[in-house]
DNA sequence: TGAAAAATAAACTTATAGTATATTAATCAT
DNA sequence: ATGATTAATATACTATAAGTTTATTTTTCA
């Protein structure tokens, strides 16, 4: 078999793998899922398995991979279009608001919440850098904003992105988590509740807005 | 036996098996805490362990709760002295960061994630609400700010609650986990980052600040 | 056709939460 | 004190799932 076509085949095989994977899940969680349900339901040996991934978590990271790129070109796009850093910095909130609608599971790994919290893995999971992607982004939109001279002029670029992602990550993910609080007790919507948010959290980027 | 002496003895043993548990979850962490462990190390049988809890999670949680109490008491006593909402907002920041520091799994909880991913238990944590007794707090914190007119006047209290906790127990959380990051690349401490952090954030809640 | 590579089947290992059961020890009411 | 009730324990068991091993089958291609 030629070098090509011996990746290709190898590639294939990830990918089904992967996608099965994917598929159960997202129906019955992970913890749920089971190696032997994902090479059956892939249709491989659990060998072939183990053969493509050395474990469950070495799956779930390359899912995770991917979802990543996918929520990265996801915000590009959407902030492409615009130059106003107001309108950037709502997208952008938009953006992750309905990633973490769609998936939940993916959203709270790459927020750094454990999924697999197994005995035998040793979670290696990647505590790096938040998505390096998905910082540059930040960066640029801060750096838009600094240009743009929308931002208070004590900013320091680096902190900020971190101080944007944490706040902002936080405050969907609770509001994901507390949806049946908000509902019953506050007075809004989860929708409005997150308008809010984001719109008190902007202030505190540009500073006094009188 | 009395009642009383019963009851008394009642809880001596399920206060030794916590201490045990809370002593080995904090060497060797959660996962890797097995029921045997705690059983030996407090000197009781397994079986006399599931007398007293009905599983792991179940001590887990019991736990989380009197840790809970500590943080609660910890802001309470901390802010009951601070008239000025500023200074109450400062001070309830930093109590959750030492309380980070001090016991970041138990953190890690109480901000709603899962150290518990058994395909056994149920996982009915308490998904509940943050922790009433700190909600509470946040809650008075936030009325102090509006009676006193220290804060804009388009605050909705209840949301601004969940706003608070949201942000700022996210900045903590993030920065705890990338500590090495900030370090690193920022040009600052982990405590510079999050003094920064805390005072942007604090301009969100007041508006305008010349 | 036969050697090398890829894939598979099936049984096995290990680890641990939780259960079942039978036994022993402590307590108390009469 | 004794017999019944209750608490505690020892021990063995079940169930589950990740990951490994080994031997076998299938595919590829020189």
């Amino acid at each position: 078999m030629g070098a090509r076509k011996k990746e290709a085949l190898e590639q294939f095989n990830r990918d089904n793998i992967l996608t099965a994977a994917k598929e159960l899940f997202d129906s019955y969680g992970i913890e749920k899922t089971t190696m032997d349900d994902i090479a059956k339901h892939a249709d491989y040996s659990k060998s072939t398995i183990y053969v493509y991934f050395k474990s469950k978590e070495d799956i779930f990271n390359s899912i995770v991979g991917e979802y990543m790129e996918v929520l990265a070109m996801q915000i590009r796009q959407s902030i492409a279009k615009e130059k106003d850093f107001e309108k950037c910095y709502y997208k952008f909130c938009e953006c992750l608001v309905s990633f973490e609608e769609r998936y939940p599971r993916y959203y709270s790994t790459l927020v750094g919440e454990n999924q697999l919290t197994s005995r035998r893995s040793k979670n290696s999971l990647m505590k790096q850098d938040m998505g390096r992607e998905i910082r540059i982004l930040i960066t640029e939109l801060v750096e838009k904003g600094i240009k743009n001279n929308d931002m208070r002029d004590d900013i320091e670029l680096e902190a900020t992105v971190l101080y944007i992602w944490s706040a902002v990550s936080g405050i969907i993910q609770i509001a994901s988590r507390k949806k049946d609080y908000i509902d019953s007790r506050l007075n809004m919507t989860k929708e409005e509740y997150l308008r809010y948010s984001f719109r008190m959290f902007f202030d505190s980027l540009v500073g006094g807005r009188l």
